[in-house]
RNA sequence: GUGGAUGUAGCUUAGUUGGUUAAAGCGCCGGUUUGUGGCACCGGAGACCGUGGGUUCGAGUCCCAUCUUCCACCCCA
């Protein structure tokens, strides 16, 4: 196929087979997040570069090659958000969100870009679900976003998934340990790989992350940031601990979790599929309490997580979770002749407006051919409409399922469905 | 960005040491006395064999390049 006729790389089509279940997912993470108090804000796909380069931070990744960035026509530097928090933050502060009533509870689900290489679990084109939370400086509120994320996974049937936390500290105890972690490393340099060397001085943390035997091995001993948590984080961090016990929320403490963006400050946590392949984090989130302040906003704590629906879907797949029912059309007419088709018209239009799904052949097929369409759509019910019916005003309901017919009245279609659906209820 | 695998009808695949009009199943459309679906039978449409070069009298089959998809690294959701 010419490239042309075929979706850019690392983009996904979601067809009508599958849209019901992206749409499943996605309001019940809406739903759920709306227990909690969180309400849906939208802000746009893109914004200025300025926006994600401060906030995600100059070092990482996503903005040093992962950016989809242009110049528009007025000569504005543009970029497609690689993430939904740095927006989030920019519009609360920008609409004065933050100087009302603390904390502020938003939520989101939108399109995120990033060039990066597909593979399972990863696309150019994602979307995330998230929440963030503003003013709340509490482990409580760390708390809470997490049992939310729980909650909002469970409810979509995701229910074997570990959560894993960490706390990295303010600015002042992550450059503390930043430190010893250097002086740890830089004693076994000459045993690291060629990229952990190459993270000794950009990002020593992710060492820890590193999957190589060797610098596993080395890594093993080395400090652990927990102990290098000033008295304010480390009570935090048990605060945050406590509080998922009261929600009986398990976790494990992994203090070799590092999340990738700048802006996180004491807890960090992650909730990890073993189903979908290698990029197994499912929800990833924490707290960013200096990033309001350094966006132009007032100096107040926030926090929040995302998860990737995407992934969403693949775990619910690999794991072979139900999905609802799919919709399907309550009656569908099959028409002869002209006279019936312009009736069917009116018959569905009028059944449309009662909220029912109805439908009839509108490619001019025999009545066989639209017997064969209406069984393959899952039709509940069936009705041929020729000019004897119309004559009379009456015609056969023919239930798919079983083949029972009842007669109706034409006129009183609606009604008889209504009470066809009640009784196949019990 | 690095590495490995892949690419034949909408889908899943067959295609012998390169040799005439590239097969099959599923799906799609239609038919089996023209007012009734699921089963069966019959018929039909549908493929520039990913793309571009090259070798050859001849390439889906061999060589090179390129792209896509998949998987892993990196990184992240």
């Amino acid at each position: 196929m010419a490239e042309i006729n075929r979706a850019v790389k690392g983009t996904n089509d979601i067809l009508p087979d599958s849209s019901a279940k992206y749409t499943f997912i996605e309001s019940k993470m809406l739903e759920t997040a709306s227990l909690y108090g969180f309400r849906e804000i939208r802000v746009p796909t893109f914004e200025h570069t300025e926006v994600f380069v401060k906030n995600v931070g100059d070092t990482t990744d996503i903005v040093q090659k992962e950016m989809y960035t242009f110049t528009d026509k007025g000569g504005r530097s543009i970029t497609l958000r690689p993430e939904l928090t740095a927006g989030t933050v920019r519009s609360v502060i920008e609409h004065g969100l933050v100087n009302g009533a603390l904390p502020v509870k938003v939520c989101y689900l939108g399109g995120c870009y990033r060039y990066e290489k597909p593979q399972a679990g990863r696309l150019r084109e994602f979307h995330q679900f998230g929440v963030e939370c503003f003013g709340a400086a509490s482990p409580a509120a760390d708390a809470e976003i997490i049992c939310l994320a729980k909650q909002s996974l469970n409810e979509i049937g995701i229910n074997d998934i570990s959560l894993e936390i960490n706390s990295i500290g303010c600015p002042d105890c992550r450059n503390e340990y930043g430190k010893a972690l250097k002086r740890y490393f830089e004693k076994n340099i000459d045993k690291l790989c060629d990229t952990c060397k190459d993270r000794l001085n950009r990002n020593p943390m992710r060492i820890l992350d590193c999957k190589n035997p060797e610098c596993k091995e080395i890594a093993k001993d080395a400090p652990t940031v927990l102990d290098y948590l000033c008295d304010d984080c480390a009570e935090h961090f048990d605060g945050v601990k406590k509080h998922l016990d009261a929600a009986g929320v398990k976790y494990t403490v992994n203090p070799r979790i590092v999340r990738g963006l700048d802006y996180y400050t004491k807890t960090v946590f992650e909730f990890v599929s073993g189903d979908i392949g290698a990029q197994s984090t499912v929800c990833g989130g924490g707290r960013y309490d200096g990033l309001v302040k350094s966006m132009g906003g007032p100096d107040i704590p926030a926090l929040g997580f995302a998860m990737g629906i995407e992934r969403l879907m693949l775990t619910l797949q690999n794991t072979n979770a139900p999905f609802p029912e799919e919709d399907k059309c309550d009656l569908y007419i099959a028409t002869l002749g002209d006279n019936a088709q312009k009736e069917a018209t009116k018959i569905c239009t009028a059944l449309r407006s009662d909220g029912y799904e109805a439908g009839f052949d509108i490619c001019n097929r025999g009545l066989k051919a639209q017997m064969k369409y209406a069984d393959k759509i899952g039709a509940l019910y069936t009705m041929v409409l020729g000019d004897n019916e119309i004559a009379s005003g009456e015609a056969k309901l023919k239930c798919m399922e079983n083949g029972e017919e009842t007669t109706v009245k034409l006129s009183e279609l609606s009604d008889t469905l209504f009470e066809l659906k009640c009784k196949s209820v019990f």
